[in-house]
DNA sequence: TTTCTACTTTATAATGATTCTAAAAAGGTG
DNA sequence: CACCTTTTTAGAATCATTATAAAGTAGAAA
C-alpha cells in the first residue's frame, strides 16, 4: 500500500494504527492544518476507531522529523501541523484562531541579508497576523 | 518614576512588584528575549526579591496586550517574549534554542499580495530557522 | 508454520507551563 | 483615617505533551 514506504522512510513499521493515521493525513484532496487533538477526532469520525494519543503523537512526530508534515510557527497552547509541506507561509486570523495558507508566490522573494557565523538557513517562514 | 505611566497605560496600578518587573524589563541598555521563567530568575538575581509567578504572568501579559512587549511566534514549550517592540524579525537557532534579532533592514520589504476579505494585516513576522 | 526478538500500542501516570482561586495585603480616593 | 477595589501570593487546577511498563504484533529466520 502506498503509505508503507512513507512509514518505513520515517523509521516506523507499518502497523494498522499508523496506516489509518496516514489515511486521514494523506488521503484527502486538499492539504490541511491540524492539532493532535483535531487529528484524533478526525480519525474517530472517519475511520471509526480509537487510536491512543500516544500513538498519534509518536507518528506525527516521526513524519514531522522526516518532512512529511510541517510544524507551523505560532504561539498557541497547542502545536499546529500542516500536511502542506511545500515551501509556503501562513495567515493567522487572531479573531478565530484560524490558519490560512499563503503561497510563496503571494509573498515574493525574501532576501535575508544578515549571516550568522557557521550557521546555515534551514527555513524562512512568514506569519501574517490578521484582525477584523 | 518613569514606569508609572507605562503601568497605568496598561491598566495596572504601579505596585512595588510591578515597578521591579519594569526595572528588569526596561532598564537595560539592550533589548532581550525571555520566557517568564527567565524573567523570574533575572528578578531574583538583580533585585534580590521573590515575586510570585502569577504576578509576573499578569504584568507581562498586560504589557504584551498594550504593545510594550512582543510575543515571538515560535513553537516551543515556553512562550518567548521580546523587549524589542520595533518592527523586526528573528533567527531561531535550532541547535541551542537561541533567538537572535533580525532587523527589518536585513530582510528587505515583504509584499503580501494575497488579501483576505474583511481582514486587515496586523503584523508580518519572519522566522528564520538556523542549523549547523 | 513456529519461534524469537525488537518494535508497538495502550492506558495511565508524570511533567511542566500556564491559569485559576481565594484569602491576606496594599493602593488610592474621599 | 476609612473604605473599597485592586493586587499579591501560595497553592491548586488545567491541559498539552511526554514517559512508563505491560501486553500485543511485526517480521525475519529456522
Amino acid at each position: 500500500m502506498k503509505y508503507i514506504e512513507k512509514l518505513r522512510n520515517s523509521g516506523l513499521r507499518p502497523t494498522k494504527q499508523r496506516l489509518k493515521i496516514c489515511q486521514v493525513l494523506f488521503d484527502s484532496e486538499k492539504t490541511f492544518h491540524f492539532t493532535v487533538n483535531d487529528l484524533a477526532k478526525k480519525i474517530k469520525i472517519k475511520i471509526d476507531s480509537n487510536i491512543s494519543l500516544a500513538t498519534i503523537y509518536n507518528t506525527v512526530h516521526a513524519f514531522e522529523k522526516k518532512g512529511y508534515l510541517k510544524q507551523i510557527p505560532i504561539n498557541s497552547s497547542q502545536t499546529y501541523f500542516d500536511t502542506n509541506v511545500s515551501d509556503h507561509h501562513h495567515f493567522y486570523d487572531l479573531n478565530n484562531d484560524k490558519l490560512i495558507d499563503l503561497e510563496n508566490s503571494d509573498v515574493g522573494p525574501i532576501n535575508i541579508k544578515k549571516k550568522i557565523n557557521g550557521k546555515k538557513i534551514k527555513s524562512v517562514e512568514v506569519l501574517v497576523k490578521l484582525e477584523d
